[in-house]
DNA sequence: AGTTGACCTGGAGTCCACTCCAGGTAGTAT
DNA sequence: ATACTACCTGGAGTGGACTCCAGGTCAACT
């Protein structure tokens, strides 16, 4: 099977134009022309190019991209060059995982400040009295009130991003 | 407490400039200033700006955030749409993180490629014998060694990632 | 023969989130 | 007194990843 750049595109779930900078930046080499120099891309074309969405998705920038796809034409002899990037890039992605992971339990905090602030229609009941300013031992209060509600897996990831603030 | 902009940047591992582009972007209208026009940061400044950080970390555009610190400067009223925001971005994030983990999967089956291949000491054994292509089957022989190795946990999200080609 | 519509190129423009000046002030150390 | 450092402003510059445009080719339809 081949396919044009506009069928790969919606394929892929993006634009022409980003495609054709893809090829710009290095990152579609393989990709063949027909007689009027139209790209013409094969089944296993696209295979390959859901690899690059994959690294895309990751976050691994265009050019480091280019360099895997680079390694990719020297054919098995940068195999461990190969693999050893894809390693980088997953242990990079775990890291971003956990990351976000412990961002979501801060902001799952918030929301329950929220929640609260919402049901007594005001935020002082988290202020010290007499100022704006937050009650010190609030994170506290919401740890009890995970416990309270059984949801302990959140609880360590959410205890190192509130010990920040102490450093 | 209060602190210098040079002290908050190395509290929240920042630089002193990209805090003046969050200041100059409207993220912190509630920092005050000295006789000699100096930034002065308070515990509680540094509390609020922990939330700004983790809506940074979310991949929240600085103009959204900025909307959400408007918010906050009009007290109770704005309560609602403050939680609102909030879990919208609990649920951008969510998916967020679903999405990683889809990526992160096919990045292992990636690796497990190239495991095989380095093993090999060639890229051939993956191939449909006589060509540059891929295997079709490849990722079924994956999910096999997966099943063998007791990792039923991943093939769930994998199956997802490798079904889309077949659309 | 003429009109679409999908494709092509080189290159300019945009958006975002910084990052880096130049030129100046204020407080401290020797 | 002078040197140093940390701070200030407005504004220019950067890098990445697109995104858009002008001007052109080609195949298919009417």
């Amino acid at each position: 099977m081949a396919y044009s750049i506009g069928q790969v595109a919606q394929k892929l779930g993006v634009t022409v134009d980003t495609l054709r900078y893809y090829d710009k930046s290095g990152l579609l080499p393989f990709v063949k022309r027909n007689a009027a120099g139209r790209r013409v891309f094969t089944d296993n074309d696209v295979h390959l190019m859901q690899t690059i969405m994959c690294l895309k998705n990751a976050g691994v920038p265009v050019n480091e991209i280019a360099t895997f796809v680079q390694l990719r034409l020297q054919g098995d002899a940068s195999l461990n060059e190969r693999y050893q990037l894809l390693t980088d890039h997953e242990q990079n992605l775990q890291a971003k995982i956990l990351d976000l992971q412990e961002t979501l339990a801060y902001l799952q905090y918030k929301k329950w400040y929220y929640e609260t602030a919402v049901a007594a229609n005001t935020e002082t009941i988290h202020f010290v009295p007499g100022t704006n300013e937050v009650k010190p031992e609030l994170a506290r209060e919401y740890q009890a009130h995970l416990k309270a509600t059984g949801q302990t897996e959140e609880l360590a990831m959410f205890t190192d991003v509130v010990d920040l603030p102490e450093a």
